[in-house]
DNA sequence: TTTTGAGTTGTTCGA
DNA sequence: GTCGAACAACTCAAA
């Protein structure tokens, strides 16, 4: 065992995982003394009301280990992975390899912090010292308090105050010099069984990602160089590339907050006519800090309205309907190709988001856990804030709401957006013969338009589940009863 | 304490 | 085709 001037570090990773700007791993570094890299896939902790996170995002986390493990390997440290309860792992790893302190980075999330609560209390009755640092967000949920001490609730004064807090503080660059601890066991990844095997459904999540901290990079640097130009406009486009494709690396810490904060702003400097672009693309990620304190300060953000006067709402039980929404079979062009995007990537984009969540909730009346819950299956960005905080703002009962009477068309949305019909053409295969003048709304082609296409309404593409018109007119009755609290 | 101004992303209708 | 108004009332944040 190591004498105790030279006993090894614990720097434990979570939704971290990358060596760059890591704040736990950096301060590990710096007292010279070995480090040992630690995962733990915890899915032990539903007690403390941490979410098991969804299938795509688990085949992400696979892939971003593997990347993790292979830059740690390259840096001369193993990365070591435990499958089990972290409040038992981590102590006992630190008194087997003779640990004096474990390291990490917080996760602004109430569950988790109740975890590293335990874990930094079972560590101290072992005389081990937890060190822990910020970082997984632009800023911390206490530092945006109203006079009243609550979180803001509102997107606009939530971000002015985030921008009077300056800027965050520098990224830290990788670890110069690591020095490898003790040998250690380590799970394998394989043995997590993060990926699914059979059927194997992930063939177009790796055609489309490659998770690591080095893509996350190369990624944020191809958007400022080739994206940044028009991405006010362009990121509303789900036709065109204008949006940074950086949400998943986010997700999993592949890049932090900061560390994109910073490149966007040095992109700015260099080239002042991007200032209006910049600024938009970074209060996207001021939504993302504007979620997660939401989240922070409503823990069961994904199970119950914000606003409690929609808990008696009667939302329909239509399984079929949900069925056909999961699926990409409504009938609705725009709509079919968000959700077939969605099960092939991993993502949609984030306009064809909106369309999709407001049809399921809208037209479909169908209760918008339903459809967070499948997103949060479904999505490799599921985010615990992000996530459930849009799909109540689409709904209507979350923070800054959007008005109940705010119901997307699928046939504009599809016509102003995707203009030349080619996001549909792309994921809807089976319309993509049709011009683009019908593209969006195939039920109004003539028989003639319809089998010069090689389309036949209700047997290669299907009817609309719902009419548009019927479909609003209800909705909006629906609202009319939640109306006033 | 009270007041005031404002609030991501849309649609429809009628002039 | 384009434009402005209506669609509502509430809650939030800050003065």
């Amino acid at each position: 065992m190591a004498d105790r001037s030279d006993a090894p570090c614990i720097v434990w990773f979570r939704d971290d995982l990358r060596l760059s700007d890591h704040s736990a791993l950096h301060a590990a570094a710096a007292t010279g003394r070995p480090v040992i890299c630690l995962y733990v896939l915890d899915e032990t902790s539903r007690r403390t009301g941490a979410r098991p996170i969804g299938g795509a995002a688990r085949w992400w986390l696979a892939q971003s280990l593997r990347a993790l493990e292979k830059r740690m390997g390259d840096a001369g440290v193993p990365l070591v992975l435990r499958n089990g309860n972290a409040a038992a792992i981590i102590p006992e790893l630190a008194r087997a390899s003779g640990a004096r302190d474990v390291f990490w980075n917080r996760i602004a999330q109430a569950p988790h912090q109740a975890a590293e609560d335990d874990i930094a209390t079972a560590l101290r009755e072992r005389g081990v010292h937890g060190q822990t640092f910020a970082g997984d967000l632009l800023a911390t949920p206490d530092s945006v308090r109203t006079k009243e001490g609550r979180g803001l609730r509102v997107f606009t004064p939530f971000w002015r105050r985030i921008q009077a807090l300056g800027a965050p503080p520098d990224p830290l660059p990788s670890p110069r010099r690591l020095r490898a601890g003790p040998d250690v066991a380590s799970d394998t990844i394989e043995s997590l069984c993060l990926e699914p095997t059979r059927p194997d459904w992930a063939g177009g999540l790796r055609e489309t990602w490659t998770p690591g901290e080095s893509a996350a990079q190369k990624r944020l640097k191809d958007f400022l160089n080739a994206h940044l130009a028009g991405y006010a406009h362009d990121r509303d486009r789900p036709d065109r590339d204008g949006t940074s494709g950086l949400s998943p690396h986010l997700r999993f810490g592949e890049i932090s907050p900061r560390q994109i904060w910073h490149a966007t702003h040095f992109a700015a400097a260099e080239r002042p006519a991007l200032a209006a672009d910049a600024d938009k693309f970074l209060s996207e990620l001021g939504w993302r800090d504007f979620c997660r304190h939401l989240l922070f300060d409503v823990p069961d953000l994904a199970t119950r309205n914000l606003q409690p006067s929609f808990d008696g709402f009667s939302w329909r039980h239509d399984d079929e309907a949900l069925k056909a929404w999961q699926r990409g079979q409504t009938g609705y062009p725009i709509v079919d190709a968000g959700m077939r995007q969605l099960w092939h990537t991993g993502v949609m984009h984030n306009r064809v988001r909106m369309v999709v969540a407001s049809f399921l909730v809208k037209h479909l009346l169908i209760d918008w856990r339903a459809g967070e819950q499948w997103f949060w299956d479904t999505l490799v960005d599921a985010d615990a804030g992000n996530n459930p905080a849009n799909w109540q703002w689409v709904a209507g009962c979350g923070a800054d709401a959007a008005p109940y009477f705010r119901v997307f068309n699928p046939v504009l949305q599809g016509e102003k957006f995707d203009p030349d019909g080619a996001y549909v053409s792309r994921w809807v295969g089976e319309l993509a013969q049709l011009p683009k003048k019908l593209i969006h709304q195939p039920w109004e082609a003539t028989p003639l338009e319809l089998a010069s296409a090689g389309v036949t309404l209700g047997k290669t593409y299907p009817h609309p589940i719902i009419d548009h018109r019927k479909g609003r007119e209800r909705a909006l009755k629906a609202y009319e009863k939640v109306r006033g609290g």
